[in-house]
DNA sequence: CGACTACTTGAAAAGAGTCAATTCACGTGG
DNA sequence: CCACGTGAATTGACTCTTTTCAAGTAGTCG
C-alpha cells in the first residue's frame, strides 16, 4: 500500500549533480520529484518491491520494525543516493522521511546495461551495510558516535564537511548504532567537553578535531 | 564498478535450479574443485576482485581485520553458497576456509542473464547482512547466539536441523556477533544448564528447545 | 606422555542500560 | 510579544551486562 496522500505536487525538479550516473540519470528523461514532509512514509514492510529512488533533497531512513518495538535502522540515505533495493518480491523494510525529502521513482527497464548498473548499486549497498556491521560490532559507544559523526561529516564524494545538521533525532541515533538515546547524549557531552565537537545547537555541530574521531572509530 | 576484464567467457550457459539459483549451477559444466585446507587462505584484502566462489564442502569465513588486530566476521558460508561479492576493483575483506573447504571459481559472463542472476544473488548477500545487521544491532548476548545457532541449526531451504556441527573456534563465534569468547562460552554453558541445547562436545551440539532459543533472537 | 591450543570458569572493573527528573527548543495561542 | 505546552534532549543515580584479567581444565597432535 502506498499512501501519496500526503505527497504534495512536484514543484520543480532540482538540477543534481551526476554521480552514481546511470539508472534514472540526470539528463535522461528524469521523472518527476515526489515530495514528502518529515516523517511521512515511502514504503512499508510488505509491500511490494521493485521500485527503486533516487533521493533529489532530505534524508531518508530505511529501517526494520521487531515485534517488541524494538527497532534498526540500517541506512540514512542522502541527497543523490539511491535506494530501495529488495531481495524478494515483497519489502522487508520500512523507508521513511526524516525530513521533507523530494524524490525520483526509478523504473528501470530490462535492458543490459540497466542490469549491470543495478549490480553495481546494489554492491555499493552491500558495501555500505558491511561497513554498518562493523561500526556496530567492533566499537563502543564512543567509537559508533564518531563512526556515525564522520560518516555524516563526509559528503558523497567523501569531502571533510567541517559543519554538519542533523536532521535525525537522537533516537534515530541511537537505533542506528544499536545504543539508548541517553547514551548518544552522553558521548556527545563528552566530545563537547573534550573540544572535538562544537553543538551550536542539538541538531547542528561542528567538527573541531576529526582526526581524534578518526582515532577513536579503529 | 564491477570489473569483468579478467573473467573467461562461459562454457555452456548452466542451467538453473529455482533459489539463489544461478551461476555455475551444480550439473553444468562445473570447473575443477579447488581445495583447501583448515585455515588455508582464499582470498585477502587488496586482492583483485572479480572472481565469485561456489562452496561445494565445508565453511569459509568472510571477515575484515582491523588496524589494531580487531576482526569482524561478516559472514559465514556453508556447502551451495555464492560467495566473494565486492563493489570495487580490490577486495575489502578476507576469507579463508574454517575447515577443509573444496569450491568452484565462478566466470562470469557477460550476458544479460547472467547479470540478473548476479544482481539476485548480490541481493540475498545484502539481505544476509541486513539479517547480521540485527542481529549484532539489537540483541543482547544471549539473543546473539540463540540467532546464531538457529542460524547454524538450519539447512539452506531453512530446514530446522537438531544436531549441529559448529567447525568454528568460540573466537570465530565471537567475532562474528561481536562478543568475548568468553561471553560465547558463559552463554552456551547458561543455555546447557537450562537444557536448552546439549553439548555433546565443544564442537558438537543438539537444540532440544527451539522455541526457546526463537524467543531469545526477538 | 607432553606441549600447545581451545575452552571454561571466576572475580573485579568498566561500560551501557534503565528509570526518573530537569532543562531546552519550538510552535501555538492568548 | 510573551506565556505555555509539548516533545526532544540532557543529566543524574543506580543496576545489570559484558569485558577484562587471571587461573584452571580439556582436547588434540606430535
Amino acid at each position: 500500500m502506498y499512501d501519496f496522500s500526503h505527497a504534495v505536487s512536484p514543484a520543480t525538479p532540482p538540477s543534481i549533480a551526476p554521480y552514481p550516473a546511470g539508472v534514472g540519470g540526470e539528463d535522461a528523461v528524469a521523472g518527476p520529484v515526489t515530495v514528502y514532509n518529515a516523517g511521512a512514509e515511502i514504503y512499508a514492510e510488505g509491500d511490494r518491491s521493485g521500485a527503486l529512488y533516487r533521493l533529489v533533497y532530505g534524508v531518508v531512513r530505511v529501517y526494520r520494525l521487531l515485534a517488541d518495538g524494538r527497532r534498526q535502522i540500517c541506512a540514512f540515505h542522502r541527497a543523490g543516493e539511491i535506494f530501495g533495493f529488495e531481495a524478494g518480491a515483497e519489502r522487508h523494510f520500512f523507508a521513511d522521511a526524516v525530513n521533507p525529502v523530494g524524490l525520483r521513482v526509478l523504473r528501470p527497464g530490462g535492458e543490459v546495461e540497466t542490469s549491470r548498473e543495478l549490480l553495481n548499486l546494489a554492491l555499493n549497498s552491500l558495501e555500505r551495510a558491511h561497513d554498518h556491521l562493523l561500526t556496530v560490532g567492533r566499537n563502543d559507544a564512543m567509537g559508533r558516535v564518531a563512526a556515525f559523526l564522520l560518516e555524516m561529516g563526509a559528503d558523497r564524494d567523501g569531502e571533510a564537511l567541517r559543519e554538519i545538521d542533523l536532521p535525525m533525532s537522537r533516537a534515530d541515533i541511537g537505533d542506528y548504532l544499536g545504543l539508548t538515546i541517553e547514551t548518544v547524549s552522553r558521548v556527545l557531552t563528552r566530545l563537547k567537553s573534550a573540544r572535538v565537537i562544537r553543538l551550536a545547537s542539538t541538531r547542528h555541530l561542528e567538527i573541531l578535531r576529526r582526526d581524534v574521531l578518526e582515532d577513536m572509530t579503529a
